[in-house]
DNA sequence: TTGTCGCCATCCGTCTAATTGATTTTTAGA
DNA sequence: TCTAAAAATCAATTAGACGGATGGCGACAA
């Protein structure tokens, strides 16, 4: 097995039998016929003298010796498309790239509005999707090239994750716009006890913001207080107006609240209310200058110094 | 320009004509013609939007767009070229690798005799090389390519390559065997005071061990006694045996010596005579299997806890 | 057990890209 | 301006990879 004389292109079909695990479809997704493709097998498996697929009920099933340099040389050849394709300037205007993002329900409110009208202005001919990943699986989905960007209350755990603070903002509480706290004078500012005596909404979503207002709930000591949770940011302005529950939202979210709700804003205590939102993507993405480009736009949209 | 529709073999052109400069030496390494050549790189152009090598006096100059990518892309196809090979294993006894090494003097003294009674006994058909490389040059050494195994009193600095620990040991004296400080009763400590009186001589090899003993004598305040300075420590053996001048060596080449000149051990201070001795080389050859086996070798032959 | 279906392997005609060899073009330096 | 070296181009030929059609084999169900 020699390096120097292996058609690199066989290193496509490699991937894409052990991705589709079929080498029609394999075939398919590289725009190859059945034939050709099913050649291009014969000549690896002549090449690293093993059968590197067997045929199985479920497909086609890479032996170890696939299993052990397949997902290698699929991550090499991501990382060489990146190289590759960062030679030419990204020309937004006339590119037609479909973004796979990962943002929660509140992120979709907070960050899809104007980073559409973002693209649509500048990259018309793009599409975004919003994959919405949930937190845990974002490096995982981002490692599979799933998703090509994530935006949230999110840290890169892996080395294969790369990340970029955007801002930091703190939590607040709203309630309807007469809602008053026990002893309450004049300000939005609540006192420990004033905040204590509450009654809590909160919105635990399965995408990106989870388990972070929780998380600050129970270092307030405040969690008993929680009357109801919601999946979905969505339904708490509404909810906040017409009953006296307080909800915990972030700043960000409140603020955009004030042209159609009648809500009041209330600070909560400094500690333990501050979170840090990301933007993720997968490292071999860096040269790439699409993507930088992307980067950048979310970058200029939303990247704010941290008041602190 | 899509790489899902570009041939990778196309790649290989690109690197080599920007490594080599030309198009006919290019084609030369690749074992292909120059029309061929010329051919694909005309391919190249089309695909990439760019002349990528502009003609000048001394070959063909990368344009910018090339210089941007070609190094990375070099480091990539060097990634894919070990995951590929990592999936044969390595049989040392039929396979014909040729190991180019970097060990200073001291280490060719020292490592190649073992290590080449290793490689011809396990590895017959395998060669090996030193390229004595200076130690400030290994890493860029490494990340060239020129080498592919460092061994000596180095660091690994760079992320791209990587290094394990072999040994610490401890620099000692060396003199003829008559010879005796001030003062002396008995043993092999000499006393701080002992060891200011005496006359040094040290070797400073342009290659791998250099500086390190001149560190460790700066900071015992001893390189004032210095008053000869050799360039390689083959000299030295002899010198200690017909001079009063006490040579400072790792205690690995003073043991060395033992057998066969008549020479006397002299401890030093503890605290600056220690140093490190590791293997280096470059992080896309880990997975390599025939570079992990020779990397095990050299593990199996050299590594050994630390006293301390 | 047998028939059918789906999928991989094989066969053959076609076409791309390589080779050899020669020629032209370009460019730096005499 | 001329020369020399190297890249680019041309032409004829050949090797090999692709596409379409066909054959073969195992899985699953009746």
């Amino acid at each position: 097995m020699n390096f120097r004389q292996l058609d690199l292109n066989l290193l496509r079909v490699l991937c894409a039998v052990y991705r589709f695990g079929s080498v029609t479809e394999a075939g398919r997704h590289l725009a190859l016929s059945q034939p050709a493709t099913s050649n291009a097998l014969a000549r690896l498996r002549t090449i690293f003298r093993d059968e590197l697929f067997v045929r199985s009920p479920s497909g086609l099933h890479p032996t170890r010796k696939a299993q052990r340099i397949v997902p290698a040389v699929i991550e090499q050849l991501h990382l060489l498309e990146s190289t590759v394709s960062s030679a030419e300037e990204f020309d937004p205007a006339n590119s037609h790239v479909h973004w796979r993002l990962s943002l929660s329900d509140l992120g979709e409110m907070m960050f899809l509005p104007p980073l559409a009208q973002a693209l649509r202005t500048h990259s018309p001919g793009s599409h975004i999707s919003n994959i919405a990943v949930a937190a845990p699986e974002v490096s995982a989905a981002l490692d599979a090239h799933d998703i090509d960007l994530a935006i949230g209350i999110l840290q890169g755990k892996r080395g294969s994750t790369a990340s970029e603070l955007l801002f930091q903002e703190n939590f607040v509480a709203i309630t309807a716009s007469n809602w008053r706290p026990p002893k309450w004078r004049s300000g939005a500012q609540l006192s420990a006890t004033q905040l204590a005596s509450a009654s809590l909404a909160v919105a635990s979503p399965a995408a990106t913001f989870h388990g972070s207002i929780d998380l600050m709930l129970s270092e307030l000591r405040l969690n008993e207080r929680i009357v109801l949770r919601a999946r979905h940011y969505g339904a708490l302005p509404e909810l906040v107006t017409r009953t006296d529950l307080m909800a915990i939202v972030p700043l960000m979210y409140a603020n955009s609240l004030a042209p159609r709700y009648e809500v009041k804003i209330w600070k909560l205590p400094e500690h333990g209310s501050r979170y840090e939102v990301s933007m993720l993507w997968h490292q071999s993405a860096s040269p790439d200058l699409a993507h930088s480009w992307l980067r950048g736009v979310v970058r200029k949209l939303f990247q704010r110094e941290s008041p602190h």
